[in-house]
DNA sequence: GTCTATATGTTGATAGAC
DNA sequence: GTCTATCAACATATAGAC
């Protein structure tokens, strides 16, 4: 982290690499290098709080190179945001995996974990420039979330008629598993302040998934894909009335 | 918000207040004032892309004045994020009130829910304040936050035990109710660029609240305190098995 | 495609007259 | 308690030799 000497070398080119092809990866390997190190520095220190110098160098390059590859910082951020949002578009596909309202919904909120486990880091750049207002992100907003998410919606809707679903609002349902799902991403620091640990483990990570699907399937009134050893059901007093 | 001559007085002190008491006020009053602004600001744009400056402008004050009454900025910020705190903490006891799983919880919810509605900004500083790593708030964390919450988790279990709510992690069960409360507050612009609003009215957010309240006493299997048109029940089928 | 040196602006913070 | 003038540090971005 405070490294004063990170080599960080991506992925040598091939010495018998033709020379056109070369350059090419060369500019596409140090594209991506870079990239990787501003999604962790911008995740890190928000857009502001990260500046050319840091980027560059954890990159292990100079500052220069850097702008040589993204003219401005914000083409650099633009860029992360985009892959952040392409990653996050391909977990979506999930949604569609199944017309089992369960099934469905059990899949994407553990595509969602799973992405929130693996790229954390991505989850709070988007986070954070949504916080601020996601003056930098609207078109992505406008023209790729808000269509996939009004299909999505409708197919909730569906649900909900042919009586599989509870009667949900289904956009605030998306948000309640966009924020649950995120929230393991974008708040492990308190996350770990409370729990008084390091970091969740592969397998504790993989519990606390499970404990999300159940609730979410709980709170839209779908029944449990598969039956874990007491995950759906309320110990014995059932749907209780005072 | 571009205003080049924001006045923003912050209530004249009496005319006639001895001058003791009126240098205290003024003091006070500034403080204040100050403090709401920075709030603002550091909400919009985070710790280091707000500028004392920034906040001065908004305040209608010299920058010098702004270091005369907070000597620097991070202990301008320090305060907001313990402002927030201890009205997120008022907000805590509600959880309290009652010993009635649904009651005590729905409570929670709404009060956390009216919180994101009244003072979303100081919800924002906090939560850009978690995703860059909660540096500056350990210790509001780990003496504050997470005794309050041991003994929520030691209520909830309780609840478990005698048989009133589903089995759920309760801790995962707190995140879950605050992930979803705070998005309202942090994620808005998303939700208003999805929506396609300006923003939620009153009645739109009430709404959404109670949909929140429902949707959270199903996932931890408590029952509806009281019986809205449809809010509680799955449409038709009951619970589902395929 | 790489990198040293630098131009130009903004930042947090202070000095010191009022 | 107020505010103008100012500073050293650091920011983004570029020039131009290699």
């Amino acid at each position: 982290m405070k490294s004063d000497d990170t080599p960080a070398v991506a992925t040598e080119p091939e010495a018998s690499t033709p020379p056109r092809r070369r350059k090419a990866h060369i500019r596409h390997s140090n594209e991506a290098h870079l990239l990787a190190c501003a999604e962790a520095v911008f995740a890190e220190r928000g857009l502001d709080g990260a500046s050319t110098a840091m980027i560059a160098e954890r990159a292990g390059l100079p500052k220069a190179n850097l702008h040589y590859y993204f003219p401005t910082k914000l083409d650099l951020y633009r860029r992360v945001l985009e892959d952040v949002f392409e990653e996050w578009h391909r977990a979506a596909d999930t949604f569609e995996s199944s017309d089992d309202p369960a099934d469905a919904i059990a899949g994407y909120v553990r595509a969602k974990m799973a992405l929130s486990r693996r790229r954390p880091l991505g989850s709070k750049v988007w986070a954070n420039e949504i916080i601020h207002g996601a003056t930098h992100m609207q078109d992505i907003l406008t023209d790729r979330v808000k269509p996939w998410m009004e299909t999505r919606i409708t197919m909730i809707d569906d649900w909900i008629e042919r009586g599989l679903l509870a009667r949900v609002d289904a956009r605030t349902f998306l948000f309640t598993i966009w924020a649950l799902t995120q929230h393991f991403a974008d708040f492990d620091a308190q996350i770990q302040a409370l729990a008084g640990k390091r970091a969740l483990s592969k397998k504790a990570f993989e519990a606390t998934t499970e404990e999300v699907v159940a609730l979410v399937l709980r709170a839209c009134g779908a029944s449990p894909v598969d039956a874990g050893d007491a995950s759906g059901a309320v110990a014995d007093s059932g749907t209780r009335r005072d």
